[in-house]
DNA sequence: ACACTTACATACCAATTGGTATGTAAGTGC
DNA sequence: GCACTTACATACCAATTGGTATGTAAGTGT
């Protein structure tokens, strides 16, 4: 089965479309720009997506969702020691992201910030991807749980949000400084904060 | 001495425009619109601002700047116990901030991830007052060496840096679930966090 | 091979943008 | 009381915006 010239076409708007959305942000992206690096023209993007804002949220849907769940969701939740796997990624956060990510910021913060209290379609798309990421990491805290890691008494819920509300704040600050470095330090703060949550014993084994 | 009449228009453009650029951002913030809440023109604000760059900068300046030092910097800075005020504050994070701090986001967080990128002189703008911030809850830290609460082992520049980051994070992450109650959730465990540096015996006098 | 749909390209549009040029009335110094 | 500056208001402008109407060549089903 080979790939239609139309997916082809599509799929090089979004990814044109996700590029300038992720250096302007939305609003600010320019249709017209978008068009440019790919050689199109209108009649392609207006043929393909309704409005600028169904590009955006398939943008959100099939190109940032994908890319984080490749990164980030798929790995966590296919390992055998979530914990070790989540710290490890931590300690080694500026190996594991593209630099794109510390200097024009997460491409799912950029858009929480500048869309969620201006259009609900956005809020709502850009919320469920949130919400995966929360699940993965509760689902990796109950794990470590099972595996006597994570002592008993934590609330694993309360913890993933801070999890990942932390690390967009790392990530968000570190973009202000224009410095990879501070989200190193930062990040390593984090993964302070989880090794907080771990039993004593089980500290030694993740170095 | 009596404020001058053209001191107030100045106070009243910037103010509307802070308004403005917290709903929309700044890019997105019409000078039209900040203007018809005033029932000033045009000729009044380029006669006191020559860009809209300029305003932005302003606004950063004599309005985020000055709310941030009075609600926050001003008094963990005379606090005679930084870190029981810090702790406090965070607990009790709901009744400190405005909702509009949560539903429309901190207005120092959106500018940063809108235009640090884009805009080098908003960008260090931004990092100074961030700085400040930074510098403060370095120094409460410091002092709460001192008073034997907080380890003298800790980091206290990379908890500071951490601390700043988790907490705008947690007002980005609270911003789109537009969920003041995660807000309150998240900033409990950056209570827990700081409680991690505490020495054990200080712990117990903290609630 | 004919009818129909898909996949675009081209040309155009009203609305909005930040910014400017000009005008003017009210202070202000001397 | 005259010269000059300050503090605005009004009217205008080129550029850009997202979106649309129309045209057309290439499939596609029958």
């Amino acid at each position: 089965m080979q790939i239609k010239q139309p997916d082809i076409t599509r799929d090089k708007i979004l990814l044109s479309a996700f590029c300038e959305i992720h250096r302007q942000g939305f609003q600010a992206a320019s249709i017209a720009n978008i068009l440019q690096y790919t050689h199109l023209t209108k009649g392609a993007l207006y043929h393909h997506f309704p409005t600028k804002q169904a590009l955006g949220l398939a943008v959100i849907e099939e190109v940032i969702k994908v890319q984080f769940e490749a990164m980030f969701f798929k790995p966590l939740r296919e390992s055998e020691h979530p914990i070790k796997l989540l710290l490890d990624s931590i300690a080694n956060i500026n190996s594991k992201v593209p630099a794109d990510f510390i200097l024009l910021g997460c491409p799912l913060n950029n858009l929480m910030q500048e869309m969620s209290a201006l259009d609900e379609l956005f809020q709502l798309q850009l919320a469920g991807v949130l919400e995966i990421w929360k699940k993965t990491i509760e689902d990796a805290l109950l794990r470590g749980k099972k595996m006597g890691e994570i002592r008993a008494e934590i609330d694993h819920k309360s913890a993933a949000l801070f999890i990942v509300s932390a690390w967009e704040g790392c990530i968000g600050v570190a973009k202000n400084m224009q410095s990879p470095k501070a989200f190193e330090v930062c990040m390593m703060q984090l993964h302070g904060y989880i090794r907080s949550l771990m039993q004593e014993n089980a500290k030694k084994l993740q170095r």
